[in-house]
DNA sequence: TATGGGATTACCT
DNA sequence: GGTAATCCCATAC
């Protein structure tokens, strides 16, 4: 049976943003207790760009233990917990020692859609995988799978038949990083124009809340 | 050790 | 439109 695993060569470019919009159309897997695969299309991405970037956990090289996954090599995964509820899936870029990371926020289903309805107790369609939180769920990505190299056979990705074009591709600001000043505006999170599986994002964005003196 | 907030979601009006 | 849920993590003492 062929592997059609990414290469570590495609995790440790050193250009992230294009390794970000390089994982759009890419199969993200992970197998299922009963042994079954999990899969899903990424069909939006967000980088984050290093030390840098104030948008990102690592910025001005915060190196602790929850950010050391982004110090290593590419092509290892960065878990991590938020809101007290959801987990959100990264994987790792470039090379040791540059903290760069790219979130994966939505997924198209495609294999194992049973196990996702089952984790998600949701209608089926778009809200099993159209978020951050939502994906983790439904492919039962926790923080177990944090720190995890991608070509293990405990979480990986493939290319799949899906032929991606720039056209293809749409890009716009990141979510929910209102206090990255300015970084807030910057274009660095890509969609597959159209998808009915990229998220839905809150139509305003929490404004930081200033109280008069 | 104590505290405040978060790379979100679901549910309410 | 608004906000509760819920706990890890980073930072300040």
């Amino acid at each position: 049976m062929p592997t059609n695993k990414l290469p570590r060569k495609f995790y440790t470019g050193s250009d992230t943003l294009q390794t970000a919009r390089n994982l759009l159309g890419k199969l993200l897997v992970v197998p299922a207790p009963d042994g079954k695969r999990v899969s899903g299309i990424i069909v939006e991405t967000e980088a984050y760009m290093g030390p840098e970037d104030k948008g990102s956990h690592a910025f001005g090289n915060r190196r602790t233990n929850r950010t050391e996954p982004m110090f290593g090599m590419g092509g290892f995964s960065y878990v991590y917990f938020v809101y007290g509820m959801h987990y959100q899936f990264n994987v790792v870029a470039g090379t040791e020692g540059i903290p760069h990371a790219i979130l994966v926020r939505a997924l198209e289903p495609v294999e194992g859609i049973d196990w996702m309805e089952e984790r998600r107790r949701q209608d089926r369609g778009p809200n099993l995988t159209n978020g951050p939180g939502k994906l983790c769920q439904a492919m039962g990505i926790d923080l177990t799978l944090n720190r995890e190299d991608l070509l293990s056979d405990r979480i990986w990705l493939e290319k799949s038949r899906n032929k991606i074009v720039e056209a293809d591709i749409s890009s716009g600001p990141r979510i929910g990083i209102d206090y990255a000043e300015e970084f807030v505006h910057a274009p660095w999170r890509f969609w597959l124009t159209g998808n009915p599986y990229v998220s839905k994002p809150p139509t305003k964005t929490k404004a930081k809340q200033r109280l008069l003196p």
